[in-house]
DNA sequence: AGTCTAGTAAATGTCTGACATTTAGACAAG
DNA sequence: CTTGTCTAAATGTCAGACATTTACTAGACT
């Protein structure tokens, strides 16, 4: 894989970064390939190596590439990646070529662990975070029947699931909710005609602010699976 | 806080970012503090301002930092950190200092996630997987008697939780393996030298084995959980 | 007195060129 | 066939100058 597929770039360090991330990402190169060398980098995209390197240090911390002096620089493979680096769900996000291995894992952890964050999040919930929890779910049901606010209309999505991360109260879970945005941007194409799955999809979250709120764990944690549950089975998850 | 409080450290910007993440981690900066500048952490060090630029990077990829150019570099709270960062795993483990609320939020959150990791794990473990956790606990059980074996018992602990992570088969389950080892550490002086919960824990650690052998997810579920309930107890997890 | 503005100091960010170190491979001597 | 050495090529490091951002200060003007 050559450099000369990707799209030119303006700005600094972090643009570059973001560009030869989401390739990764997109797996134009294979595990154990040699990625480019830092002055190929520089010449084809009329940077200095400093912000070249700059660059691929943030890849490196994501765990995307492994570099060594004389050897040169390796492409790492899935299963060393960072999934859980901010940086990362921020390469993710807005991917389109998102592999659907990995899409299916992100959701497939998401199905085991939401219930019991929203389990959680029952229990410690301060009333902040109820409201955080109402505010994203009245800004879900009003661009629910509208097409063209899809986008933003995910976006209430990711703040509500967002806030049951941090309703939790514990700072591990809540680092998790950095995966949303990418999970749940990744499937915005998938049954977005239906508006009777969508009705399907509000009812069920409304469940789970409404069990956050009464204190109840347990209906908590079955209204956090069902709303996760229709795509599960899409995805071939769960039967 | 100042510099002088650190000991004095040789080798390369790795070792110099574990010393200063050490130090934030044990909390010898409050959040907000402004961090010594650049060319004073070099002086002080006798290092380039290269290397300290180069640690002050990882620590910034790591949340523990935050800087502007023309401001300064900046502590953040412990909200912001990004625990999941196996470098975090890295320079937590070994500190003796850590903070008691850290510890804490780390092992609940192990306490909701590991049952159902292990339930997931009786559903895809594969033959390799079996005898990763064999293999691990095995180990426990020679190191279980004599107290000098104590550090290599608590490895051995660590790869048994590691091997259950890993045989979810989930890419991002796998990656919370990191946390084990700061978390397993840290509470190796509790309860220390009581031999019989050392056995208690060693047959709890064997149901879980058997129950995963087994393909039994519910069984595995809760045999994780009574793993660890004694400790989740002593902590105020649960009552 | 108050407010805007220019200037200044101080911090991080960037660039550049040279050099150091590590690695892999070639090649010859034993 | 092994060992050792040399060479080329890549990343890592250094040093110094300069750029940029920020906060603060001192005047000028109303």
């Amino acid at each position: 894989m050559t450099l000369d597929a990707l799209p030119p770039h303006q700005g600094g360090a972090e643009q570059l970064a973001r560009l030869l991330a989401q390739a990764l990402l997109a797996g134009h190169w294979q595990p154990g390939d040699v990625f480019p060398r830092e002055l190929d980098i520089g010449a084809h995209f009329n940077v200095s190596r400093n912000q070249v390197r700059n660059a691929l240090t943030s890849l490196t911390a994501a765990g995307l590439l492994e570099r060594t002096a004389g050897r040169g620089t390796l492409v790492r493979e899935m299963g060393d990646w960072h999934l859980l680096d901010p940086l990362m769900s921020e390469w993710m996000t807005g991917l389109i070529n998102l592999d659907p291995q990995l899409v299916k894992a992100i959701y497939a952890f998401r199905f085991s662990a939401e219930p019991v964050v929203a389990g959680l999040a029952a229990q410690a919930a301060q009333a902040e975070d109820i409201e955080r929890l109402e505010s994203a779910f009245t800004g879900m049901e009003k661009t629910a029947s509208s097409v063209e606010a899809r986008a933003e209309h995910a976006e209430y999505d990711v703040a509500f699931h967002d806030a049951t991360y941090r309703a939790s109260h514990n700072l591990v879970w809540r680092q998790m909710g950095h995966l949303l945005r990418p999970s749940i941007m990744a499937l915005i194409h998938r049954s977005q005609d239906r508006t009777d799955t969508l009705d399907d999809s509000l009812t069920r979250h409304r469940q789970v602010l409404d069990a956050i709120r009464s204190r109840n764990a347990n209906a908590a944690e079955s209204a956090a699976r069902e709303v996760l549950r229709r795509t599960a089975i899409d995805l071939g998850i769960v039967s």
